[in-house]
DNA sequence: ATGCCTCGAGTTCA
DNA sequence: CTCGAGGCAT
């Protein structure tokens, strides 16, 4: 817009601020093409409210000053709609879509109707009401009959014009149409919210519900809200377009918001082809929608096809399947992972969520239930968030029974009565049964069982609970000694104990089939490697690219299983919380009693081709010192120390005199002493000494420096690949030398991305990083031969 | 101390 | 997939 000059007259000058503020807001909310930036709109609005104050006379109902919201005016008065607002019937799928269209291709004799089709915005309906170009009455839907005058909070939307552009509108008007509340605006608005302690908002829907209904418009002038329009009410004096779409297109004309995303459509496929093509953009959008509404375009047709009721036979909404539903949650639930995590779930009843039925959805931790407040009795709201796994999104207190109680972790393991114990700082409460329960050796079990542990196919949960519970197995080793006529007898019993008669109970012939398959299974099984072994084992904080680190830096499980932990320390990635917990774990009788049945019962373990030279380099004394942290001991320091004693053996063989023989400064004297004069720090000490002897000794002999061509690379994978499988892919490229790494970043080498790669191929690409497609990859590979 | 970047662990349903 | 927390570079 190009400046024009600035008449003095005030009532000039508030018609000339008046209009920029108008474009403004044209351009912003129907065009979606901002013109000027916020700080201007304000100036200009700011201007034209100092003449106002100034001049009250110069107040017109349609100045934009009051869209700052009037002052409270009590209740809402009544609106009587003089031409109801609809409401639509439902299709859910296809089929229903299809009966609708058939009707309406029966009764008009037409075949492929033109529809209007758009989305269903999922805010709140509402009707406008302009004489003569301006905005004078707003009201809500209520019954559709009658519904609440909310003028007032309506002129605080900016989306909504408060005079209608041109000058060919009839003298009447009603548009009708939809407040939401766009999603990024929620969720700033929740962000500011929870920072400053204001009122949190439920979701956009109830934003925008909740925001018109405010007796005070200043509050709602405050609010984040939208409008869309896609319906015509009363028109008189004035002729509208003979179809809804060319209807549409003169309302934006005017200055009213339409979704760009209103279209027609022929017929029932083109109906469903839209509900596809919307279906898909869904969480993409800016603002929340429940599926899309199809309506015959040409208003002739409507009026043939008439009502029944109240709802339109010429419309129908074609609903998204629900993200979000209500139940209750009939318990609440502590289930104890192989970790003794104990993890809250509530316990639903039955409710379809985005076409699934979900009955179980994961509380997490006592924080999260404690900030959800979920009590057994209560109407929660469910969501399917991340496309897969239920979760509670909040409570509907409305609804809550009047004597539910607040929940609490239970202080007692519910399957084994140990105490349930949260560290300080933990957001974790963990069962302190440790394998005494019940609970933690199932998983334990089941853990180990697990396709990339030992891969004993056939051995799920509900088998491992009853071969527990019946006393056939205690550790991971039982497995081994089952026989045939143990897991027949198991079965048996275990059909009898939940009261199947002999009738239900499945031919012999089944049961002695799966009894065969799981001992070949448990069989096949055997024969490992040890990395697989070493993930079974299901060390706390050893998954499995840590089991591959040990693996592949010690080579066989004899060393591993005795390893001090400041010798783990020395493999990349493995600090002193995993050494020590790699280390505790070997140092309980009862682990090396299984791993020793383990090996008895006949698992073989092959052991892996170690990077030798590596470990060697690493068992540097100086390097071996610092490891185990000796306060003061600084890296240079151990520097010092190792040169002045030359082996690990000879520095903890050293008394006091040979310390202070040595050349060494104060401080580091007296910390290696306090050390050594400890108990566990002359345990510690020795085991370190002998563990760097037999591991030199192993090394001896293997010298070479094992390179792979893709040595020190850290690679990703991405997509499906069809020549070979994920983890077939994986375990070439570890071959080679390279990390596989789950996700991308600065540091990833390159990107193998095969088709329909996702978020992390977008990623590689942001970043920079090579990307290689599948062909690439099996070139490479073929180069390269093992 | 601080802030990436990974890894580990837990989770639902058909 | 998502969250928490361990490891490590700065």
């Amino acid at each position: 817009m190009t400046q024009r000059a600035i008449p003095h007259n005030p009532a000039d000058r508030a018609a000339q601020l008046r209009a920029r503020i108008d474009e403004a807001n044209y351009r912003y909310h129907v065009l979606d093409d901002p013109e000027i930036p916020d700080i201007e709109y304000d100036k200009l609005l700011h201007e034209l409210v100092e003449i106002e104050v100034a001049h009250p006379g110069l107040v017109t109902r349609d100045s934009p000053t009051l869209r700052v919201g009037a002052a409270p005016s009590g209740a809402f008065a009544a609106v009587h709609h003089e031409i109801p607002m609809l409401s639509l019937g439902n299709a859910f799928n296809a089929k229903e879509v299809g009966d609708f269209v058939r009707r309406i291709e029966g009764r008009l004799g037409i075949a492929d109707p033109l529809f209007s089709v758009e989305p269903k915005f999922d805010g709140l309906a509402i009707s406008l009401r302009y004489e003569h170009g301006t905005f004078v009455r707003g009201a809500t839907r209520g019954d559709g009959e009658k519904g609440e005058d909310v003028t007032a909070n309506l002129r605080t939307v900016k989306a909504i014009p408060l005079r209608l552009r041109g000058k060919d509108w009839p003298r009447v008007l009603e548009v009708r149409g939809e407040v939401y509340m766009p999603l990024a605006a929620f969720e700033a608005w929740n962000e500011r919210a929870r920072r400053e302690g204001g009122k949190v908002l439920a979701n956009p829907r109830n934003g925008a519900a909740g925001s018109l209904r405010q007796l005070d418009p200043r509050i709602t002038a405050k609010r984040p809200l939208a409008f869309y329009a896609y319906a015509v009410g009363v028109v008189e004096g004035g002729e509208l377009p003979a179809t809804h779409a060319a209807t549409l297109a003169r309302f934006r004309e005017w200055g009213m918001p339409v979704s760009a995303l209103v279209d027609t459509a022929h017929g029932a496929a083109g109906c469903l082809a839209y509900y596809a093509r919307i279906g898909a953009m869904r969480d993409t959008l800016p603002f929340d929608i429940d599926g899309v509404v199809y309506k015959v375009d040409d208003y002739a047709g409507q009026r043939e096809l008439g009502f029944v009721g109240r709802t339109p036979r010429w419309a129908i909404a074609h609903k998204f399947p629900a993200q979000e539903q209500q139940t209750t949650v009939e318990a609440i639930e502590v289930n104890i992972g192989r970790t003794g995590a104990a993890t809250p779930t509530v316990r639903l009843a039955p409710v379809q969520v985005g076409g699934v039925t979900v009955t179980n959805a994961t509380l997490h931790n006592a924080d999260q239930v404690a900030r959800l407040d979920v009590r057994v009795g209560d109407t929660v709201i469910v969501r399917r968030a991340g496309d897969v796994i239920p979760e509670v999104v909040r409570v509907v207190l409305e609804h809550r029974p009047p004597h539910a109680k607040p929940w609490h972790m239970p202080a007692h393991c519910p399957i084994c009565g140990s105490d349930i114990v949260r560290e300080e700082g933990e957001v974790v409460a963990r069962c302190t049964g440790e394998l005494t329960c019940a609970a933690q050796r199932v998983q334990a079990i089941f853990h180990f069982a697990s396709r990339r542990a030992m891969d004993i196919d056939g051995l799920g949960e509900r088998y491992i609970e009853d071969l527990s519970d019946l006393g056939y197995i205690e550790s991971v080793a039982d497995l081994y000694k089952l026989t045939l006529a143990d897991l027949l007898e198991m079965k048996r019993r275990a059909d009898e104990r939940d009261g199947m008669t002999p009738e239900t109970v499945k031919a012999g012939k089944v049961a002695t089939k799966w009894a065969e398959n799981l001992l070949a299974a448990i069989g096949q099984s055997r024969r490992t490697t040890l990395e697989r072994f070493l993930y079974a084992l299901g060390i706390e904080h050893v998954g499995e690219s840590t089991a591959k680190a040990l693996a592949t830096w010690f080579g066989d499980l004899a060393s591993i299983r005795h390893l001090p932990w400041p010798i783990l320390k020395l493999v990349p990635d493995i600090g002193g919380e995993v050494a020590r917990a790699i280390d505790g774990f070997f140092s309980q009788p009862g682990n090396q009693n299984v791993i020793d049945a383990l090996l008895a019962y006949g698992v073989e373990i092959a052991d892996t081709h170690a990077s030798a030279a590596k470990l060697r380099a690493a068992l540097a004394p100086a390097n071996v010192l610092v490891q185990i942290e000796i306060p003061k001991l600084t890296a240079k320091r151990a520097e010092q120390v190792a040169s002045a004693f030359g082996s690990i053996a000879d520095l903890f063989r050293a008394d006091i005199a040979a310390l202070l023989a040595a050349d060494l400064p104060q401080d580091t004297v007296e910390s290696l002493h306090a050390f050594l004069t400890t108990a566990e720090g002359r345990e510690l000490a020795s085991r370190c000494a002998h563990a760097v002897k037999q591991l030199r000794d192993a090394t001896a002999t293997a010298d070479t420096v094992d390179e792979g061509p893709l040595d020190g690379q850290t690679v990703v994978l991405t997509g499906t690949l069809s020549a070979l499988t994920r983890d077939e892919a994986k375990a070439k490229l570890e071959a080679f030398g390279a990390k596989v790494a789950g996700s991308v970043s600065k540091k990833t080498s390159f990107v193998v991305a095969g088709a329909e790669a996702g978020s992390k191929l977008d990623k590689a690409q942001e970043l920079g990083v090579e990307v290689w497609d599948e062909a690439h990859l099996l070139a490479f590979l073929a180069k390269h031969p093992v």
